[in-house]
DNA sequence: TATCCACAGGAAATCAGGGTGT
DNA sequence: ACACCCTGATTTCCTGTGGATA
């Protein structure tokens, strides 16, 4: 490929070959992976011995307990219990547990539930991914169950399980599910849910709380202290010896701290820092890295979810842009994003316009992120409304949005809007309410 | 003190696009 | 070809509302 400005050209040949000479950081960077499953947990004792206890019975083909698992992000509550099922199956006994694993935030639908289970199992037939009516793929995994799974038992972890609960449908297949075993001859079924949100039990279905929800177990956030003990075992692999200064560490797990004691938040951290420190061809990791590691991943994040977000959402973000870039003491409310959503809309051939309350929505979803912010306040006369701000930095937004074709060539338009008089005074008697 | 603005946000309906078995 | 299924995105319809103003 032709390089268009001709004055810099990245050599790859030169660049692999620093890299090979350069300092190895790096032993095994896949322990800092969350989904790494280590030899020990550290300070998870009571919950393994907790979990342990209940899926034992297993073994002897007696049904377990369905249970909850509550915790924060990043207490471990996934890698407990794959941890457990892995020494389950280390057991030398005749009954081999099935272990289905879904995350409810990716297999999302009550049909994508029951077919990825029976799809999981079953190696040869397999449920097309729709087309087929809910109750026909429940009786053919009934079938399944009772055949393939045999005597045995069969765990269902249900990841993320408050989302499932959430969502229309959600609570009808929960209640299918821990009725499986009714329906079932020779295999038994137990269901394993996991939820960061501790009360979520109250939206769950009476008669699903009855058989799910009445055993738990909690996964207390770590502090700092337990952070550094996790990080130190995970370094040991992950890192060459001697790589990390002593400091790095003990900063990684006190910034995590601080983060309702998010594990995976410190082991990304740690991560990061290492991969900092080995692109600056450094030979060690230092706080420094560690600091230059926060900043990124904050970034990573946003510019990674604004660049995946649907083009309509795109065009909404950049309505609140541009009314910042020109007046940058404005203050935005929910119907200033939609004018000039519509406007600079009318810019753009073949993009159709969406309604107000569809626009409300996607406002929403990047309050959520923790992209903006928006209050709803009372404005007397001139209504209910959302004052809507921003929460990153607008060079950030706009560096994401330099990077969208579409919207990079409308980045400079000037919102008629904010140029008439009317919404000036508006904008004024705004000002003295807020 | 009643009014009334400009929305918020819930629920249900609709649509398009992916399928099925017969 | 036909009737029907599931999903996700969106529209349509709707009720609710805090507080400055007349």
């Amino acid at each position: 490929m032709k390089n268009q400005n001709n004055n810099y050209q990245f050599n790859i040949e030169k660049f692999y070959k620093n890299y090979l000479k350069g300092p190895r950081i790096f032993n095994n960077r896949d322990a800092l992976e969350s989904s790494y499953i280590p030899e020990d947990l550290p300070h998870r004792d009571s919950q393994i011995k907790n979990i342990a206890e209940k899926t034992a019975c297993a073994l002897l083909g007696d049904t377990p307990p369905s249970f909850l698992c509550y915790g924060m992000t990043g207490t471990g509550k996934t890698a407990t219990i794959r941890y457990v099922s892995q020494k389950l199956a280390q057991q030398s006994s005749r009954i081999k547990p099935w272990w289905i694993y879904i995350n409810c935030n990716v297999v999302s639908t009550p049909y994508r539930i029951l077919a990825h289970i029976y799809n999981t199992i079953s190696r040869s037939e397999k449920i097309p991914p729709t087309g087929l009516p809910k109750d026909i793929i429940f009786k053919k995994l009934l079938g399944l169950l009772d055949s393939k799974v045999g005597n045995s038992i069969c765990f269902l972890v249900l990841d993320e399980i408050d989302i499932l609960v959430g969502k229309k449908g959600g609570n009808e297949i929960l209640y299918d599910l821990t009725r499986l075993n009714e329906n079932l001859d020779n295999c038994k079924t137990s269901i394993i849910g996991i939820s960061n949100k501790l009360k979520f039990r109250e939206t769950l279905d009476p008669r699903i709380i009855s058989s799910l929800g009445e055993e738990h177990i909690v996964f207390p956030s770590y502090d700092a202290s337990e952070l550094r003990d996790i990080l130190t075992e995970r370094a040991k692999i992950a890192f060459q010896e001697g790589v990390l200064k002593e400091e790095v560490i003990p900063l990684c797990a006190a910034l995590a701290a601080k983060e309702h004691g998010d594990a995976r938040k410190a082991l990304q951290l740690l991560r990061k820092a290492g991969e900092l420190a080995e692109r600056a061809q450094n030979k060690q990791v230092t706080a420094k890295h560690v600091e230059n590691a926060q900043g990124d991943l904050e970034n990573d994040y946003i510019i990674e979810y604004i660049k995946g977000m649907p083009f309509q959402a795109q065009l909404v973000l950049t309505s609140l842009y541009l009314i910042l870039k020109f007046s940058p003491e404005h203050i935005i409310i929910s119907g200033d994003i939609y004018d000039v959503y519509s406007e600079i809309r009318g810019l753009l051939p073949g993009i159709r316009q969406l309604t107000k309350r569809r626009i409300s929505d996607y406002i929403n979803e990047l309050t959520l992120a923790g992209i903006i912010s928006a209050e709803v306040k009372s404005m007397g006369h001139y209504g209910r409304t959302k004052i809507i701000k921003l929460d990153i930095e607008i060079e950030l937004l706009e560096k994401c949005l330099l990077e969208i074709d579409k919207i990079k060539i409308i980045l400079n338009h000037k919102p008629v809007l904010i140029q008439s008089d009317k919404i000036k005074l508006k904008n004024n008697i705004f000002k003295k309410l807020v």
